[in-house]
DNA sequence: CGACATATATCGTCAACCGACCTATGGCAA
DNA sequence: TTGCCATAGGTCGGTTGACGATATATGTCG
């Protein structure tokens, strides 16, 4: 169930506006400060998965300078996929937190010293 | 690069005390609500790969009726990496509900009728 | 003329998770 | 006493999704 990276940015890009493959790749680097940069093979066979799960479908198509662009949109079902998901990450994450933050006040934090707590 | 949702409890789970594989599986659960359910082939073949990445590390065994426990112990490196995980869903989870929020607020979201932009 | 950005797509491989299965002990209930 | 469940370890095959390489094609810029 849980969402993998690429794919969770792929709806998220979708969120706002209809866009095309390589305007989403274009949306999911900037979106990600750069981090998440999708390959060809993630992106496309991604956007048949999501079309067959109903999270995205095909909103238009046009021909830009003898090139095709096939936008897509997200689905009120990807919307909620996608509300699902962040706040599954949210939860994951605070959890995460407060074990660490537990961990450091024992002294156990990487950058301190076991021995003294100190850093 | 990013950890699967099994793994990074697994790695949550042993942030603030060492657990045995069993044990493991019950704090998961307990961490994440009863949502996440660590089977066997999971878990074992995590504990394995985490011990060879240097993220987690053997801490003692101990014969308790008769049946071994194996206890596991985060490693500093393995706080390090919990810890950029933990930063990488937070900044995931603030950019999607950035969007979803931009969504709603144009009247697309999930629940409202697109022509009214009521529920 | 070649390199690069734009644009879509397929294919083989790999890593991680899942489900099923196996062994074994001890307690509890039918 | 027999079977089931919780506890405890583990293996194995299959699926899934991402990755990297490759292919095709047009337009732009040096």
């Amino acid at each position: 169930m849980p969402l993998r990276e690429p794919t969770f940015f792929i709806l998220t890009s979708l969120t706002t506006q209809p866009l095309h493959g390589y305007g989403i790749v274009q949306a999911v680097a900037a979106l990600s400060g750069d981090r998440v940069r999708l390959q060809a093979g993630t992106l496309y066979g991604a956007l048949d998965r999501l079309k067959d799960d109903g999270w995205i479908e095909l909103d238009r198509e046009e021909v830009v300078d003898g090139r095709l662009r096939r936008y897509y949109r997200l689905t009120d079902t990807g919307a909620e996929v996608l509300a699902g998901e962040t706040a599954r990450l949210r939860a994951n994450a605070d959890t995460a937190a407060a074990a660490l933050r537990a961990r450091a006040d024992r002294g156990l934090g990487f950058g301190t010293n076991p021995a003294t707590g100190l850093a």
